[in-house]
Parts: structure tokens; C-alpha cells; sequence
DNA sequence: AACATAATTCTTGTCAAACTAAAATTGGCC
DNA sequence: GGCCAATTTTAGTTTGACAAGAATTATGTT
């Protein structure tokens, strides 16, 4: 099988030369997500190729998103998504850093994200995303002193990052926040801490209606600090036969 | 080969739990990057699997970064790095939003980035990152009207994501200009816009300086706001005999 | 001893053929 | 049409081989 060097690069492996005609082809619709690709002897007589170098081709589709295989099953079409992007991007990010470092350098970069967006928002937020941002507040208002407070919460952020209109910062939310629903902060008094919470976001949501860019950028800067370090607070030892805190 | 389900998720095939097995030995310490890894032989003894087998758990090394290998040499061990990973990201970001949608939705990204960076560099730049900001702004002033000019507002916009100490957000900033160094925006006079961006600059330090956290927020955001439309603009015909534009 | 070069060995990249277990398809019956 | 058994197909992996290039060793010269 000869192997044509395609431009001022390296030479490359047949493998490689297979992976990228298939991604091509997936990209360009031959497969659409979720059909079978051919098989594996099917793409070696497409290809003049040996079955392991095929299979390592799939490999790669795989890796690279644009195939989903296992369980002993055909593989399928895919494509990636910011999604999946950004996940395998934190994953990496978490096995570079360990947990808890990598915890505390995407907080700090969702912080600047997310009061970049408030600045946003204030500055240009139209009637229809007002009225979402107004529906997100009155459902965290209502879930105040709730098991739904958490999600909420989220869910207000979100309209808000949502209002830039950029699918890689929403992503980015999203991912930030994914692992943020079952890390409730230990707290004794969950209602005072549902209600400071709920009237920063009340400050933030008024200060966005009102175009104070300033003041969105403040509030949403300090809201997010002291969120995070409420997050981070020690777990308290029991004073006397009350329960075990929970975790 | 027998293989065990090591967990509640699907069966794992060979090639996984080798790789699996080969990065855990390279974080570990094992391999040091750049040392040569184990011939495929060896490692089909090690493993008791057969050479394509060992082949792909191969690939697999070298497509999540813990590996280097092509140009016929041996494959040696490497770390993931921050760096490549954001690359990558990166990359799979254009495959799916084509550049020039992708472009722009990370340049609003890197205002966000760039504009928290300043913001907490007015709260708490101390004297020795005061001082590297200082002499990257003094370079930059030396470079106006000349071709050291972009690559001295860069690195004065490095100085100051610098002061946060976050090694993600600094990889980011290092990935959003990484491509900006080849394009000089269109411009009939490079002194006028050097001298205003150089001026921006120095309203940024000087807010650094005086801690004054809104007015380093509000200037950099309009700096970058003013500087990305810049590199937007259209190329202007020749309107008399002089040279074309320079692209 | 140091260096250069040729010869030899080793290694990667890929091929062909085969086996096993599981998935998918086909055919028959109700 | 639905169900089930039988058959075929496919993925996962093995063994063995060859070609080209890289790496090592051996030899000769200064």
C-alpha cells in the first residue's frame, strides 16, 4: 500500500490516510450520526487495506468523536460536539492537575466567564431574554428552602450566559456546572443560604434590567466568590448526638 | 486473553486496558518523557497479547498525549500538557464551527478571560508582577511604529493574565493570540494604531497600579472590543497608484 | 583513543490467514 | 405479525511473514 506524503508534513500512516477519508465522509453527511459504518472488511477492499491497519483507523474515529463502538457492537457514525469537546478537554485538565487543583483553576475561569457575561447581558440583553432571566429568578425564588434550589440556581446562570449567544461559553457553563448539582455546601441554616444567594441573583437580574454594568459585573463577581467559598467550607465535627454531617 | 470487566461500564477491550496499564506506568513515573518506550515485542510478552493488538492499545498512548511516535522512529513517553490539550480543543472547536464562527465566538471568550484577569489584577498584582507588567508596557512603548509591535502588546496582555497565576487561563490566553501574531490588522497608519493601543495599555497598568478595579474592567473591555474589530476590518481598494493592501 | 563507514541486527508498519464469541440475519412455524 | 432456532456475518484477537528504515555493532583509518 503506498503511502503518499500529502503535503510538507511527516509521512503519514495508512491508518491516518483511512481515518481522515472517513471523517470526511462523515462530515460531509455520507453517514449520518448513529447509522453502522461499513465493515471492517467491507473498508479494507474500499481502501486496499489490511484488517488491523482498518482497525486502527477505527480506533481513531473513535478517539476523535466521530464514531461510537463497543460492546462488541458495529460502529456507528458520530459527530462530535462542543459537548464532548469540552468534557474530554476537562477530563485531560483534571488528570494534569489532580481534582482539587483543576477544581480551583476552572472555578476561577468560570468566574471571569460568567461575570463576563453578566457584563454582557447588561449591556444588551433584549425583551425576550429579560423575561426568561425574570422566569429563572421567580422559579429560584420559589425553590428557596428546597431540595430543587440547587438546580435553580443553575438554571438562572444559565439564562443568563445564555443571553451572550456563544455555544462555546454556554458549553463551558455547562461543564462547569455539571458536577455542581450533587456538591450541595455544607451548611447548618440551608434557608438563609437559599435566601443571600437568591437576592444576589435578584441584585444581578435587576442590575442587568436596568443596563448598570457596573453593578452586574460587581454583584455577579462577589456572588460567584462566595459561592465558592461556601463550597469549600470544612465540614464541622458534631457538637453533641446530632447526626454525622452529610458526606 | 481473557478480559475482566473491571467495573460497572462496558467490557473493555484489550487495547483499552494495555493503554490503561502504559499510562498509568508513565504518570507513575516509569517512562520519563522523551525515554523510549518498550518494543511491541516486549510488550506482547509483558501484556501476553498478540503485536496489533499491542499496536492499537499504541495508538491509543499517542492519541491522549502519553505518547510520541511517527517518522518510522521508536514511540517515547510523554506528558499531556496543558498547552496540547487546549490545542486540541481548540481544534476540534474549528472542525465543528467552521474559523471563522469559531473565531469570533473564542474572541469573546478571551475578552471575558482578559477583562476578569485585569479586574483581579487591580485587586492584587503585588510589587514583583507590577514590576514585569511595568517593563512588558515600556517595551511595548519602545516598539511603536515598528514590526516588534504586535508581539510586545502581546506580551504586555501576557504580563497582566500572568498576575492571576492560573496555569489554564494562561494556556488559554497563549492559544487565543497564538494565531493572531501573523495577522497585522489593515491599517494605513501602523503608528496611529500603535500609539493608540499603546495608550490603552497604559490606562490598564495605571488602574492596575492604583488598584482601581472598574476602571481596569471598563478599559480592557474596550480595548479588546476596539482591537478585534480593528482586525476586522475590510480590506480597502487601491484608490491610486499605490502599493495593494498588504494580504 | 577518536572518528567514519560499512555491515548487521532490530524495530516499526503492514500484510495474509485463521479462530472464537457475539451480533445480526434468515427461515420456518404458529 | 411474532417467536424461536439455525445460519451467517462480524468484531476481537491470534500467529506468522515480509519490507523498509532505524539503531547498533564491527571494522578500518588516523
Amino acid at each position: 500500500m503506498p503511502v503518499t506524503n500529502t503535503s510538507d508534513t511527516a509521512p503519514r500512516n495508512t491508518p491516518d490516510v483511512i481515518a481522515d477519508a472517513l471523517i470526511a465522509d462523515i462530515r460531509r453527511g455520507g453517514f449520518p450520526p448513529d447509522t453502522p459504518l461499513p465493515t471492517e472488511r467491507d473498508l479494507c477492499e474500499r481502501f486496499s487495506a489490511s484488517r488491523p491497519t482498518v482497525r486502527e483507523a477505527l480506533a481513531q474515529l473513535q478517539m476523535r468523536g466521530y464514531a461510537i463502538s463497543g460492546a462488541g457492537k458495529r460502529p456507528r457514525a458520530a459527530l462530535p460536539s462542543i459537548t464532548n469537546v469540552l468534557k474530554g478537554a476537562g477530563d485531560h485538565i483534571r488528570e494534569i492537575f489532580g481534582d482539587a487543583e483543576s477544581g480551583a483553576h476552572l472555578e476561577q475561569m468560570r468566574q471571569f466567564i460568567e461575570t463576563g457575561a453578566a457584563r454582557e447581558a447588561a449591556k444588551r440583553a433584549d425583551n425576550t431574554q429579560l423575561t426568561k432571566l425574570k422566569c429563572a429568578l421567580e422559579e429560584n425564588f420559589d425553590a428557596i428552602g428546597t431540595a430543587h434550589f440547587a438546580t435553580t440556581d443553575i438554571a438562572f446562570h444559565r439564562a443568563l450566559v445564555s443571553v451572550v449567544g456563544n455555544p462555546i461559553i454556554l458549553a463551558l457553563h455547562d461543564m462547569f456546572v455539571s458536577t455542581m448539582i450533587a456538591h450541595r455546601p455544607p451548611t447548618d441554616d440551608a434557608m438563609r443560604y437559599d435566601q443571600i444567594a437568591y437576592e444576589e441573583h435578584r441584585q444581578i437580574y435587576q442590575a442587568v434590567l436596568d443596563g448598570e454594568v457596573l453593578t452586574a459585573t460587581d454583584v455577579m463577581d462577589r456572588h460567584l466568590t462566595r459561592s465558592y467559598r461556601a463550597r469549600l467550607q470544612a465540614p464541622r465535627l458534631s457538637s453533641n448526638g446530632d447526626d454525622p454531617p452529610q458526606h
